[in-house]
DNA sequence: GGTACAACCTCTAGCGACTAGAGGGACAAG
DNA sequence: CTTGTCCCTCTAGTCGCTAGAGGTTGTACC
């Protein structure tokens, strides 16, 4: 019926230290302990546990998440808030690939063509030293 | 002739704080120092600033950036070395595009399609709660 | 009941690459 | 000589964990 934390990481694939780290900075309710100290955990962390480590997956940040759980919690608030915390990381994973296709290209165009020249001529090191090289001012 | 770190900040883009942080990991060599023990750069520190700098909007660790600053001082050794690094960079960013378009679909279609609704019935809290909503599980 | 050993506990420190702030000294212009 | 801006060092904070030290509990087996 209860778990200890061990089994709790097992069930959720989130490791024993990452648990005990969320629940120090309240993500995570305190579970009840054993005689002994140890942690005791019911179903309802599974499900709660399982929730973080997904909206983590997907990138969420601690405060996003503890806002979903907020959210979550209450069936009968309408669910523009949550469309709205989705929306803005929807948009910071786009600007995000945006930059990084640039970035790609920029790197691209900057592998020598020739591997097996001197660094002397090596374009790497020239357009490292020249940033009028790059197609991109914004890197 | 000589600058203060200010203006080197200024001539660079870099912040003085981050120049200073440069300095103490060992990216830039101690400066000289005025009468008063304030800093004093000359034109290659400048050079050497802006290398930095530039390898750094290009996403290089320092620790790759401490490599290509040895090899663009040893203009007569392969190219092959510069080429690897980047070309490992250019790896990872690839991968981190890959991720983060993966990311994207699965939050694209998380989002309500009807925005009126409620927590309840909400797209968005359903999937978080449950995986299996998911299309890709590599996330 | 004893013993072994895995799993648990708390606490502190470290990662990367800065950034912020406190509390004070240096320098240039007027 | 004063004003004001810049500069100095040092410490601590950011984010989301992760690693390790040093000690305690729980459980399986004999």
């Amino acid at each position: 019926m209860l778990f200890s934390i061990g089994e709790l990481a097992r069930e959720t694939g989130v490791k024993v230290p990452t648990i005990r780290f969320y629940e120090s900075i309240g993500l995570l309710s305190e579970p009840l302990r054993s005689e002994g100290g140890q942690r005791r955990y019911g179903a309802e962390d599974i499900a709660r546990l399982s929730f973080i480590r997904h909206a983590r997956q997907l990138g969420f940040d601690v405060d996003d998440v503890r806002e979903l759980i907020v959210l979550s919690a209450n069936p009968d608030r309408p669910c523009t808030e949550a469309d709205e915390i989705v929306h803005r990381h929807l948009r910071e994973v786009e600007d995000k690939i945006a930059k990084l296709t640039a970035l790609r290209e920029e790197l691209a165009r900057m592998v020598c063509g020739t591997r097996h020249g001197r660094i002397g001529e090596c374009r790497v090191i020239q357009v490292l030293a020249d940033h009028g090289q790059c197609h991109d001012d914004a890197h």
